[in-house]
DNA sequence: GCAAACCCTGTAGTCGCTACAAGGTCAAGT
DNA sequence: ACTTGACCTTGTAGCGACTACAGGGTTTGC
């Protein structure tokens, strides 16, 4: 099997499967005469492996753990339960400070109904007003503490 | 007002400062004698209008038009509220994909209760049969469709 | 004998920063 | 006058997880 025919049978693109290989996610290929990567039926579980992964928003360093786990069953796996933990617990934050930013954009949207031009649009003025340092709706929906805006989402 | 007073009147890093100078959101201010950049509560304003924004989660891109605007208060305001709206939207698809996530990351950790040893770790194993073609507690947690795996998450 | 469809390597770009390195400037203390 | 230290400057490279070429080689079918 080709790497086209491996990224057809797993949806993940050709570019993207030579990238896992130079990463040392997956294991390199024997080569055909040409040089043409030759997979088999193991790499193709490798990489549905690490799709599988990726899929629950594991990063690449996570899947190399996994991976090296797999490897050695005779090792304890209180480590790939305190994986998976983080990797929920993480999760859990994302999904907090992503419903407050909603929340936040909502009230920001509500400052805008009908269309008119810029200057009078609520949203627009609410953004400036902010800047200036006054309260705004978005950061302080209901009576919270106005300012300071930062850490609202700590990774996008 | 010297670059790190700036700084430290916004909470905002000098390099992200020069950054922002650097990608043209933040207009470039006067220079001492020597070089040094000073800056006036007008570029303060300009700069707290880019962290409000940010921690709204706009993407630059985004805060460079929403600039245009503000300096052309002449035009129509429905582009700002289709921005707004289509950050909203962003954002609620982020969330409900991440939601889904949770669940079926809470799905896989049920699998091991016990530290046991790897070879006996049911999360392993399910992420080893997944990647054989056998359906996962992750994906199929309520008798959904048995795969494909890959758009759970779209960007992260 | 030639075109299309495949494969290869290597490099650079994405986004929003962050972290240097290598140097210049300025105010205070000795 | 000299030194220390805190500040400032530019430029470049790195992060993560890809993505998109450029510039070539190979294989297959007609
Ligand atoms: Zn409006
Ligand atoms: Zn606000
Ligand atoms: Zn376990
Ligand atoms: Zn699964």
């Amino acid at each position: 099997m080709l790497i086209g025919e491996l990224a057809r049978q797993t949806g993940c693109e050709v570019e993207t499967i030579r990238y896992y290989e130079r990463e040392g996610l997956l294991s390199a290929p024997q080569r055909s005469a040409s040089g043409y990567r030759r997979y088999n039926a193991e790499q193709l579980g490798e990489l549905n492996f690490i799709l599988h992964c990726r899929s629950l928003g594991m990063s690449l360093a996570d899947i190399r753990q996994l991976a090296a786990f797999k490897a050695d069953s005779s090792l304890a796996c209180d480590d790939i339960n305190q994986l998976i933990d983080q990797q929920i617990s993480k999760v859990h934050q994302q999904v907090e400070s992503l419903r407050l930013l909603e929340q936040q954009l909502l009230a920001l949207r509500d400052r805008c109904h009908d269309h008119h031009t810029v200057a009078e649009c609520g949203i627009l003025q609410t953004l400036v007003e902010a800047s200036e340092g006054e309260p705004c709706v978005c950061h302080t929906p209901f009576g919270q503490d106005p300012h300071p805006h930062h850490p609202s989402v700590e990774k996008q």
